[in-house]
DNA sequence: AACTATTTATAAGA
DNA sequence: TTCTTATAAATAGTT
């Protein structure tokens, strides 16, 4: 517009159009800016070179995602709402597996039987008392051998013991040491042993004292 | 910028300045689209009014979305990811939730014991067994109910059955109906009882050759 | 919406 | 990139 008249159409000239793109984008935000304040309007500007370099205007005092979220309720159509549908298919998955698994737990725990037929019913059954057959040799397994770790450690103190009553008898046929008397209480000696022996006593427990809290179904939300 | 020259700021006049909005708008979105054709570059245009009227330019052959989507991936998530955050705890909670259930179905059928102790594995133990004698209670309820109806459509077709040979017996003391023959084959009829008496031989079968294929865990995807 | 005096933007050259 | 400048384009005020 200046030292002759140009068409309207993409320069082919790589550094002329290069030149050109700054100076009239220079003047677009100029112009942008003066139209925002002389009119008191918001304007955005977004925009991408060939290079696919990004230059943008935005009005003053109001930042890209306020213009864009405005932008975003004004037009009515979720702009987002592809970024947001493959998430949404991802929850609404998991929480369709979320309530299988859960009636699954129902029905193992004797809950939500109705819809099962018999076969169903006597599959289930089976494949329950199996699986008790393992948990109760788990069960075993573990107490033996929490058993077992008890005895080594009885034996331990025993063998402690008997070295303290053999060096205490030593010393009373040796007056030189001194008699020293703290009252029998062998006790303090034997509970450096980590209260080993105190809870060898714990096991004779009736076990049907113990209460087993299972993890309660309603702990799971289903975050509907 | 004719007829006399004016400061950039906000113009009071309201008339004046909705004129001006109108005509600088329709400037600013010609040299947008001179500058997108002149540089082969994107263009993205958006603005409001003070009364909040939108008006948006865009280069010719991109929409508002793909200019949007290049936006954002040039700038980054960050603008939106207020959007995704809620989304995106909500993932995690129920994936987290779905992990639980998971152990807890396995635990139920024997597996992944180890982390279990003796009084846990007491307590699944007793729930378990709790849980059996309630499924073997309703299984023998289903079975008793399905030998109930079974028998009910037994004596059903049997009435029918003698009803038949009454029949039969009568037209052959009464020759004037003539005498039908259909080969003695009473099922035909008897099939009409959707297949009843069929059935109540199937019971007979060894319901050990019944197989219970409970569902699979790993057809309950965990979408990490 | 049209006109137009004047300001502003800018193409080409340095 | 920046400056210059002749000229095209935009537009403020008016009709």
């Amino acid at each position: 517009m200046a030292r002759g008249k140009i068409q309207i159409k993409r320069i082919e000239n790589s550094t002329n159009r290069q030149v050109t793109y700054s100076k009239r984008r220079n003047g677009l935000f100029k112009k942008a800016n003066e139209l925002a304040v002389l009119c008191d309007a918001k304007v955005s500007i977004i925009m991408f070179s060939t290079t696919g370099k990004l230059h943008e205007y935005m009005s003053p005092s109001i930042t890209t995602k306020q213009m864009l979220d405005q932008y975003q309720k004004t037009v009515g159509v979720d702009i987002w709402s592809t970024h947001y549908e493959r998430m949404q298919e991802q929850l609404r998955k998991l929480k369709d597996v979320n309530r299988n698994l859960r009636t699954e737990i129902r029905q193992r725990m004797g809950d939500c039987l109705n819809d099962l037929s018999f076969e169903e019913l006597r599959g289930l059954e089976h494949e329950m008392t199996d699986s008790i057959t393992v948990i109760r040799e788990r069960k075993n397994k573990v107490i033996t051998n929490q058993i077992e770790t008890y005895k080594k450690k009885l034996r331990n103190v025993e063998e402690i013991h008997r070295n303290l009553l053999h060096e205490f008898d030593a010393r009373e046929e040796d007056p030189q040491y001194g008699l020293v008397d703290n009252g029998g209480d062998y006790e303090s000696v034997i509970g450096f042993q980590d209260g080993g022996a105190r809870n060898i006593f714990a096991l004779r427990m009736n076990p049907n004292h113990l209460h087993h809290a299972p993890a309660d179904l309603t702990t799971y939300p289903l975050l509907d």
